[in-house]
DNA sequence: GTGAAAGCGCTAACAG
DNA sequence: CTGTTAGCGCTTTCAC
């Protein structure tokens, strides 16, 4: 029952420790022979590296930490994929964890991840103070995603916000709408970008832009909603600042009677697996969330690699997803 | 930038590094001033622990590794906050990693948890071998969730999936319905027990019962209604295995034009927040995830600390919610 | 190619 | 209460 270490596989296939390290980590400075006697003795004995042994003697761990906002949001769990995926394929292991929306357990969780060693940490929507980021990342690499940061010690990968608030405002500019509201995602990551983006279009169109502060949960939409749908006069157009968030909304205005698109149009964010259920169908802005998580992992890994000097901040473009919540006036 | 180690906190505290580790572990026996002193330069130097030497040194790592089976099903994250929430009332941390639906990553990721070394092994969903998992459990505490198993090395926690197959099977017919076509979750965990409820329930109401093969997926789900719903004589309900597979079907009923529920019945499993969107509104079988989780925090911390020589298997009732999807014949 | 030896940072007896 | 002494299992020079 105690497990095998590298010292019994040294023994039973009758060679030293330090062969038995080479071998494991892939070396080619072993003669064939002597790498076939150790992998048979480590699968004779179900011999596994201890990695926590492995970490304290070597510097690195082929580790990475992730860290995501909130394992509700469906944008995560696909942010997670591209990952993993990447991750895997450059021969690192992914730990993970979730900050479950609260800016102290990110912070928690990022120093855990420091704390065991890993080789460096991705954070998905970060809602940690900045300067809290900048003092960890001070301690270990970091790529954040989704969240935009000027600073020189952490990378960043995102959509532009500004861009995308943009686009789904004009898109129901364009339908005729022109009292359009925006319910933004306070404090949440993008959200501040998206309201900029939102009030600059409203703008551009001498249109009065009016903000609703809510949150990225469906729970936040749905108390924005009604505050909306119970007014005598309600908007013509609703821009949210997430998918998770226009759902909660869209369960409000259906409470009050209120019909999308018939009656008003309602625009989200992100075009989550959420906007595409067929019963829901909501017109959204895509940000493409697998390449996002792809290139956080390459950039992250570049960082941990090569030791970059700047920091490095990639911006990709978002796309507006049409479906059925926004039609003509 | 090099990290202070416990040599450098006993230094600049003027004390020894047994001493240092002593607080830091939190013992009572060490003098109060000597503890502030610690502390002290502890805060001052920026110290934490190295938690892979710890747990080198030690035989405990005060952590749990969580496996899910599928990030983008939201039964999982609910699962999840039961799981954080027991965890670290206990004192232990929790890290995670998803199996992405596939027994062998599945595997993996509770095999990497071993050799990390993790106190012990949550895993949501399972869908990993049997004999697989006996083997691992020789190697380290686990426990199941939401699969049942006869196994007396691996606790489990559970609904009783049989008795949630017969609650939505009997709803069904309580409503009038006859010709019930249940579309199950495949090699899914507890997807033969809610076969077998409908199969039961169908049979004591001498109805002839028909189990369309499928997964716990949304894209499954779709699938096998799209094949419903192209017959010339649609069934008058369906009980499909889970929610995200029943939005699927939803999703395709729509598209063939079936009215749900005025043309068919619908009713899935698991009640997540999937089920509560108010454009979905569908009848489902909960099991109460919170307390799935903290139940199996409890069982495997107790297998953990006491050596507990036989299995335990928690079994707690499901119940069925009602919402639009299901109507009277 | 291969083996010996010195730690990585911490815990855990064991003396004082 | 406090300091000393061994390791935990692995990596990593450095000779042979």
């Amino acid at each position: 029952m105690t497990k095998p270490t590298m010292e019994d596989v040294a023994r039973t296939a009758g060679l030293s420790r330090a062969l038995v390290s080479l071998v494991m980590r892939g070396s080619d400075k072993v003669s064939d022979s002597s790498r076939e006697r150790v992998l048979a003795a480590a699968a004779e004995l179900g011999y596994r590296p201890n990695l926590a042994a492995r970490h304290l003697a070597s510097k690195r761990s082929l580790t990475i930490g992730l860290v995501l906002n909130d394992l509700h949001n469906p944008f995560f769990p696909e942010v997670a994929d591209g990952v993993h995926a990447a991750a895997t394929e450059a021969g690192y292991h992914v730990l993970m964890n979730s900050g479950f929306l609260r800016g102290a357990l990110e912070r928690e969780a990022v120093e855990s991840f420091i704390d065991l060693g890993v080789d460096g940490v991705l954070l998905a929507g970060a809602r940690i103070g900045s300067s809290d980021l900048e003092h960890l990342a001070s301690r270990v690499p970091i790529t954040v995603i989704g969240r935009h940061l000027r600073s020189t010690a952490v990378d960043t990968v995102n959509n532009d916000d500004l861009a995308g608030g943009r686009l789904a405002t004009e898109h129901l500019i364009g339908l005729g709408h022109r009292r359009i509201v925006h319910i933004d995602g306070g404090q949440g990551a993008g959200s501040s970008q998206r309201r900029s983006g939102y009030s600059a279009a409203m703008r551009d169109h001498e249109l009065e832009p009016e903000v609703i502060s809510a949150q990225f949960t469906e729970e936040a939409g749905l108390r924005a909603g009604r505050r909306l749908a119970g007014r005598p006069r309600p908007p013509e157009a609703i821009f949210v600042a997430n998918d998770l968030a226009a759902v909660g909304v869209l369960g409000a205005l259906a409470d009050h009677g209120l019909r999308v698109p018939d009656d008003l149009s309602v625009v989200g964010y992100d075009n989550t697996s959420l906007a595409g259920i067929h019963h829901i169908s909501l017109t959204s802005v895509d940000q493409d969330r697998q390449t996002m998580g792809r290139l956080a992992v390459e950039v992250l890994l570049e960082r941990i690699g090569g030791g970059r000097r700047g920091a490095v901040h990639h911006v990709i473009a978002p796309s507006l997803v049409r479906r059925s919540t926004s039609a003509p006036r």
